[in-house]
DNA sequence: TCTGGGGTCCTAGGACCC
DNA sequence: TCTGGGGTCCTAGGACCC
């Protein structure tokens, strides 16, 4: 029987706890971070109702008395550095999957520093002594396992899945415990009759594939029986960057759409150049006023990282796609996404290679020009910040929905 | 006064090639 | 002349995750 050692670990509603650290009189009471939209909210908060991602008007019906704060982001990075870093005491094998929340294999120290369960108390205790933080853990012998254990330990504990024990643990909880089981899925399954995992494993594997899909109905089938052979990978490469923005309600015109698509070209681009990215195929997404959104993309001959190429081809894409809808006037979102991502081969630090057409070639006075101004421009943000210059074009009006430290926050993991 | 922003993976159909 | 099968790439849409 192969041993428990692997751990997930979730700080407890984050920003929140954050906030309620920084702020005593915070402690104890419903609040969220947001203001439109609620990013995160305490517990005090969750038992009336207020969720993530809940438009702020929503979470006041739910919650009359609930409080709103402006988030700290720079603390949330700093924290969430700070817990990650506790971890990596015990172990170098650990994958972060978000700014609060990652994946430890102990397997190779315990010698070291006790059993896994040990581990796990000392990090949580460490973690709330050290930064003042409330932490759960799970352990177990698989991912899948250790990530429905800490979930199950919310809020601030530590749920150890014995060898030999995980399908007791495991069959009694429900559907939507496990990873992959959305809405959608849930709500299929409670169509058959199925609301706990066990129900779910005892569900010929056929008439599960014929439901959820190929690919959805073996994979549920594996992690109800405990079948999850992923291990704890340290090292992770991005396959898609981008970058969107909610407009409020705009004309669907090319006045609308330019400016946006400029600013996102260069938001999603300038990330591309600083880790030596290129992609080669262009996503735009258009949401309409009712919430239906399209999709329209291209892929390039070549890969390319430049801000003008991007923006061009993305306005491109908009122009066509609208055509396609005369009749929806009101646009509500745009986003642009660069996929096919890969390493800059190195010979593109001294030229740009692979643009678009003929314009845009290598050695062509326009291609060079263009690579050079964003390598230029790139240096002056790492100088003087990213506000201090841009494309004229890019620099929008009107107030933002989200603040950019909330977008810097979530865009770490190219 | 409808619902933010950043990602991953899967599906299904069509084009194209062998 | 008609037919078959497999593989890869691209596109558009959708579910899910944090």
């Amino acid at each position: 029987m192969t041993e428990a050692t692997i751990l997930h670990a979730d700080l407890d509603s984050f920003y929140a706890s954050v906030e309620q650290l920084l702020n005593p009189e915070l402690r104890g009471r419903a609040m969220a971070v947001g203001g439109g939209v609620v990013l995160a909210c305490s517990y005090e908060a969750k038992a009336f109702g207020v969720r993530g991602g809940m438009s702020g008007r929503k979470a006041k019906e739910l919650c009359p008395h609930l409080i709103f704060v402006h988030g700290h982001f720079d603390q949330y990075q700093r924290l969430g550095d700070a817990a990650i870093d506790v971890m990596r005491d015990y172990t170098p094998v650990i994958e972060r999957i978000s700014i609060d929340e990652a994946f430890a294999d102990v397997a190779g120290c315990t010698h070291l520093f006790g059993s896994p369960e040990t581990i796990a108390v000392t990090i949580r205790k460490r973690v709330r002594d050290e930064l003042g933080l409330p932490i759960s853990v799970g352990v177990a012998r698989t991912k899948h396992l250790a990530k429905v254990a800490s979930q199950v330990a919310k809020p601030d504990g530590l749920v150890v899945v014995r060898p030999g024990t995980e399908l007791e643990f495991l069959h009694d909880l429900p559907v939507g415990l496990m990873w992959g089981v959305g809405p959608v899925t849930e709500q299929k399954l409670r169509d058959e009759g199925i609301t706990t995992i066990g129900q779910l494993a005892n569900t010929p594997g056929k008439s599960l594939r014929g439901l959820l899909g190929e690919a959805v109905g073996e994979k549920l089938a594996d992690l109800a029986w405990d079948r999850d052979t992923r291990s704890v990978e340290t090292r992770h490469s991005a396959r898609s960057a981008g970058a969107q923005s909610a407009l409020g309600r705009k004309p669907a015109t090319e006045s609308t759409y330019k400016p946006t698509l400029r600013h996102l070209a260069d938001r999603v681009t300038s990330r591309l150049r600083a880790k030596s990215l290129v992609g080669r195929t262009i996503t735009v997404r258009i949401r309409f006023a009712d919430m239906r959104s399209i999709t329209r993309s291209s892929t390039l001959d070549a890969p390319i990282s430049a801000t003008v190429i991007v923006a061009e081809v993305a306005e491109e894409l908009v122009r066509t796609a609208l055509a396609e809808y005369p009749r929806e006037k009101t646009i509500t979102l745009l986003a642009i996404s660069v996929s096919h991502i890969g390493a800059q081969p190195q010979i593109q630090l001294e030229l740009p290679l692979g643009l678009v057409d003929e314009k845009h070639r290598p050695g062509t006075r326009q291609g060079l020009a263009r690579w050079s101004a964003d390598r230029a421009m790139d240096k002056a943000r790492t100088r003087f910040g990213r506000e201090s210059i841009g494309y004229a074009i890019t620099q929008l009006e009107g107030r933002k929905s989200v603040p950019d430290a909330f977008r810097e926050l979530a865009e770490k993991n190219l």
